[in-house]
Formats: structure tokens, C-alpha cells, sequence
DNA sequence: CCTACCATGTGCAAAATTTCACAATATTTT
DNA sequence: AAAATATTGTGAAATTTTGCACATGGTAGG
């Protein structure tokens, strides 16, 4: 493989893709697994598996297939999953709560360390996981003081690019933006917005295609 | 434009990406935009956004650029956003109730009409939303009686596919798996699976790529 | 009515991505 | 130990997607 091929966006997604069969492999106790098998479980060609494997190195064994462990393990240290990051959610509303909440996240590595919010009833007030909500003027101070490395913005559309402002400015490297706008930051920090209601609109395109009986 | 050009699936997604802000627009009483200014809104190049609409038909004048409350609607009608979906969610936790209760789904044409779980804490008990928690033994039932097209699945990924199936058995169109694993359906069913952790991972690899300071 | 101007719509080239096809290599069978 | 079988890694072909560049058609001002 040629050393500093461009790797497409959409290999990084992929192998995260890759990922979740693995675990339950791992967990099932099957120790090997095919390119072949891989690609069913995750819906993709078999030599799309070995290529987006190819672009970070030789993990199977011809003849073979690859070891899960090691495979999931190469994986979690290219996404950067096999260390702690630490994040802050801004707006808890029902979507950051979920964010915040949720174990998965936490196992993955993501650990939140602060929770921001503008409205007064929500702030000091104490969520599930232990964490208390605070308010987001002290976002600034907070996030240099606990080291804060990615932003997640879980607020109304029309106060994220706000907030992004304020979280460049605290000095965050990367952001992940939920609420339906492009927010837009400067090079230093990488910004991935995450519009989810585009995949319920990309449905309703198929379904409208489709003879609804 | 060649009528039967194949439609690139990242262009459906962009459609729904530019109606975000002619929303804003339109409300800020902007009438006509340019494919440059929605092309910077977006984050995409000015080209594309005539490309992608170019699929579809002619909605500009040139010279002029686009009316926005006409495009917006031309995008509604596309995406089938101009009509009501009736749907269901299935795993009341964290994700789906935030999922239930968002406001903007509403206006979107979204309506949730029934909500399952497995959980007896939690059936009978009544959301925010007024929906009222059923157990997942009436899916079948109620899918038919209630005429519900789309399932989302917000359940732990390792009851996804048996739900998937109840779904399927039910007669439902379409189904968007927000739990991380692929479920598989027949052809008959259009199902989008929505592992958004994986934008988590893409962020986390592009900042391990990174100095961070 | 003519001229200057502007932004769309699109043919075509370029770039990016996916898929094929097969040499390379490991394991299993005879 | 040779043959048969399995599965990776990858160059090259095929396909898809993007972006350029400009003709086209509409507007506005004189
Ligand atoms: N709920 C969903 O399923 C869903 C799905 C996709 C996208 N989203 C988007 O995610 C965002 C949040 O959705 P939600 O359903 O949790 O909404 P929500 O109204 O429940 O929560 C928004 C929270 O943000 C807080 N907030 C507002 N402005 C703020 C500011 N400047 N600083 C700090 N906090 C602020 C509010 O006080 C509130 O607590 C919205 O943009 C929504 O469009 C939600
Ligand atoms: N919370 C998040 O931010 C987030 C983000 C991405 C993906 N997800 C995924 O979404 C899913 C739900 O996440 P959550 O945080 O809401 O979890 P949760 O544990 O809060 O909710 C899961 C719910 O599903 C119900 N359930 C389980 N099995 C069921 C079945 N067979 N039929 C009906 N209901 C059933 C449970 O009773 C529970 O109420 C998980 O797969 C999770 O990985 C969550």
C-alpha cells in the first residue's frame, strides 16, 4: 500500500463500522473473521473492508482472514478510542441528556466532564450520571481548567454558531455540532456537524418512490 | 438535464442540508438567493448546489438566482417533507424519548403515533408529548390499525434486529436503526441505519492527527 | 430596443471512490 | 510433499461524483 495514499472520509466511517461486529465477536468468543463475513455483517463489498484495512497497514493473514482482537484493537488505536477524551455538552436539553447519559460513550473512551446550560432552572441542578449543570458563562474558565478537548453543541440551531464562537475562543480543538446548522470555526479547530434529521429525510425520498400500497 | 440521471445518494442529503437555511431565510424575509451564498450557508460548492438541484428540475432564473420560498417548497415536495409520515418508536429510553418530543420532527411532517417498550416501568405510563407507552406485544396490532409507515428503533443494538423483524412482519415501509448495528430487511422495507456514534470516532481521528498543543 | 450584466444550467474533464481480478501466502487434505 | 483450498493485499479497471467553464437566458438601465 502506498504510503500516504489519500484515505477517503468515508473509509474512517467505515471502520468504525467495522467495529461494532467485532465486539460481538470478541464477546462471542470467535477469534477469526473474514474480509467476507465483515463485509456482511456491515452491508459493504469485501474488498472495500480490505482496502479501508490496507490504508493503515497488513492486519490479516492471507489464507486466513484476521484476528478479532487485534483487528478491533488496530481499529480503536487508528480512531483514537483506546485513550480518554475529555468533552463538555452545551444545551442539556432531551438530546444533550441523552448524549450525556449514555454508557456507550463513556466505554468508548468520551468522557464528560462538563455540562453547560443557559436556563436558570437547569442550572446547579445535578444530572443522573453525577453531573452537575452549569452555567454557560463559565464555560470559558471551566473548559481550560479541566482541560477540556471537544465541545458537543446539543442547543437550538440559532445559538450554535454562538456558542462555537465561544468554544474556539475558550480554545477547543474539535466540535460536534447536533443542532441543524453548519457552524463554521477556524482551521484550528475541527468541526463535524452531525444533522441527524437528514437521514429521516432521506427516508421519506425512498419511501416516496416507493408504491406505499 | 438527462432525465433518467442516477441520483447520487449524498445529493438527497444535501437537498435536505440546503433547506436549512432557506428556512432561515425565508423567516428573515430574504426572497431570492444565489447557489453561491446557499453554497457558502452549506459549506459546499456553488456548482453542486446547481448540480443537485439541476436533478430535479429548473428552479432558478438565471441572471437571478433562486426564490426562496419557491425553492424551499420545490425541496419539501422532493423530500416528501410536504406531507405527514405516520411512525412509531420502539425502546422509550434516553435517544427515543428526546427523539418523540422534538418539536421540529412535528413540523417536518413527522408524527409519532405510537410508542413501545419492552419495560413494565415504563408501559402505561404517558410522555410529555401525550403519547402513551404500549408494550412491544402490541406492535403488530397496533402498526396495522394505526396505518404507521416508518419504526424507529432507539432499543440496545442487540434487540435491533428482532424488533427489525416484528416491524417487517407488521407491514412497515421504512425504518431508521439509530442502535449501533445494521439490522437487514427485506426489499420491501427501506431501512437507514443511523449509528451517529461514529461521528464521535471520525472527530476523534482527525484530532489524534493533530497537535494538540 | 439595445447593451451591459448577472447567475443559472450543463457538457465535459478531472478527481475520488469502489470494485474486480489475481498474485501471494497460509492451511488442510490426500 | 504435493495438491487443493482459502483468503489477504493490491494494481488496474470501472464507476461515481465533483468541479470547471461557458453558453444560455433572463433583468435592468439607458
Ligand atoms: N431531540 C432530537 O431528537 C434531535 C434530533 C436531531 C437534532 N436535534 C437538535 O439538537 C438540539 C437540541 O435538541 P433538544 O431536543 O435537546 O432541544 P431542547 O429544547 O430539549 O434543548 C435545548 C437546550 O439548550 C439550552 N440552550 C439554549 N441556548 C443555549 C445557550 N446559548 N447556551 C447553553 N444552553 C442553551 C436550552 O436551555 C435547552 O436546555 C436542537 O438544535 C435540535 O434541533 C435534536
Ligand atoms: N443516547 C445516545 O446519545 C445514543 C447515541 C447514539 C446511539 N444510541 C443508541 O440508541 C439506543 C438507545 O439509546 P438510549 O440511550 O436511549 O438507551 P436506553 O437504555 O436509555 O433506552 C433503551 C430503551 O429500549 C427499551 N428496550 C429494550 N429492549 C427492547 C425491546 N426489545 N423492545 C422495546 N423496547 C426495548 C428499554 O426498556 C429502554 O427503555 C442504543 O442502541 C444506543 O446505543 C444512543
Amino acid at each position: 500500500m502506498k504510503k500516504t495514499a489519500k484515505i477517503p472520509y468515508a473509509a474512517i466511517e467505515r471502520l468504525a463500522l467495522y467495529s461494532r461486529p467485532l465486539k460481538v465477536l470478541l464477546k462471542t468468543g470467535v477469534t477469526v473473521v473474514s474480509s467476507e463475513k465483515l463485509a456482511e455483517y456491515c452491508g459493504v463489498n469485501p474488498a472495500q473492508v480490505r482496502k479501508d484495512l490496507a490504508y493503515f497497514g497488513e492486519f490479516g493473514v492471507r489464507g486466513v482472514g484476521y484476528d478479532v482482537n487485534d483487528l478491533l484493537r488496530e481499529i480503536q488505536s487508528i480512531l483514537a478510542t483506546d485513550r480518554e477524551w475529555t468533552l463538555c455538552i452545551i444545551g442539556v436539553g432531551n438530546l444533550g441528556h441523552a448524549i450525556v447519559e449514555n454508557d456507550n460513550f463513556r466505554e468508548m473512551g468520551y468522557r464528560f466532564v462538563a455540562a453547560f446550560d443557559k436556563d436558570q432552572e437547569k442550572i446547579s441542578k445535578r444530572l443522573p450520571c453525577g453531573l452537575l449543570i452549569e452555567s454557560v458563562e463559565r464555560l470559558r474558565d471551566v473548559v481550560r481548567l479541566r482541560n477540556i478537548q471537544i465541545g458537543v453543541i446539543t442547543t437550538p440551531p440559532d445559538e450554535a454558531q454562538r456558542v462555537t464562537d465561544l468554544l474556539v475562543d475558550a480554545g477547543i480543538k474539535g466540535i460536534l455540532n447536533f443542532s441543524p446548522t453548519q457552524v463554521k470555526a477556524p482551521k484550528s479547530c475541527v468541526v463535524e456537524n452531525v444533522d441527524f434529521a437528514v437521514r429521516f429525510e432521506h427516508l421519506a425520498y425512498h419511501l416516496s418512490k416507493v408504491p406505499l400500497k
